[in-house]
DNA sequence: TGCCAGGCCGGGT
DNA sequence: ACCCGGCATGGC
């Protein structure tokens, strides 16, 4: 038996510390799978509180399908979605997406899942308004496929430890976790959601970190990736 | 009052 | 390959 890398023992650290500080944070929190790809367009660089009040807006009126979305107006789904921010941005990309669940898997979210996941993947993006984040959230939290999900936290709560340098693309930082960790969907469902609670709590912009379970990681070392 | 929040696109270097 | 302006609401 091998030892295992450095930077492994170091990712599975933060892990274990988090997981202990924090728990389980449960995400992700929805009804359907189809609800979360639509919270996942909907949280696009805004607060989780405003995409709840949107996505309560759909589901009161009983819209929380592909096709009753499909059918919606553009005008009555911005209405709806308002309060998320964006709202006539994030409509369109809404209905992009439903358009392209409809052509592509018949609105039928299991078909869609049971494409090949690199395939899957590259087809999310080429939606208008589906990036890198978006794409990873829907396959990660509405599919349990293993691909780790990075976003800004990760971003600043790694580099901010002298794990990675403050400029690194979203596809060699996914890579380094996913070059490092098992690739097990649990692990970076949880994994991602306790850095994105960490990153509330202390490594906001103005760090605080008195109390953060990672403090005692903070050193000077600094790993290529 | 201003800054921030679970990004992405299009156009320009 | 980066870098930038635009998109918009609600909380502190």
């Amino acid at each position: 038996m091998k030892e295992k890398p450095r930077t492994t023992r170091q990712l599975e650290g933060y892990y274990r510390r988090l997981l202990k500080a924090y728990g389980p944070q449960h995400w992700w929190p929805a009804d359907s799978r189809f609800e979360i790809m639509i919270g996942a367009i909907l949280t696009q660089n805004t607060a989780w509180r405003n995409v709840e009040r949107a996505v309560a807006n759909i589901k009161r009126e009983g819209l929380m399908t592909p096709r009753a979305l499909h059918r919606v107006s553009m005008r009555q789904l911005a209405e709806m979605i308002r309060p998320s921010g964006y709202f006539r941005v994030k409509a369109g990309r809404i209905k992009a997406f439903v358009r392209f669940l409809i052509q592509q898997y018949e609105g039928d979210l299991r078909r869609m899942m049971s494409e090949p996941v690199g395939i899957l993947r590259s087809k999310l993006l080429s939606v208008k308004g589906i990036g890198s984040e978006t794409a990873d959230s829907i396959l990660l939290y509405a599919g349990d496929v293993p691909v780790f999900v990075i976003d800004a936290y990760t971003r600043r709560v790694l580099s901010r430890h002298r794990l990675i340098p403050s400029k690194v693309s979203y596809d060699r930082l996914q890579r380094f976790f996913m070059d490092h960790l098992q690739p097990r969907a649990a692990l970076y469902n949880e994994y991602h959601a306790l850095l994105v609670k960490v990153g509330k709590e202390h490594c906001r912009p103005t760090p605080a970190c008195q109390g953060c379970p990672l403090k005692v990681y903070l050193n000077g070392k600094q790993p290529k990736i």
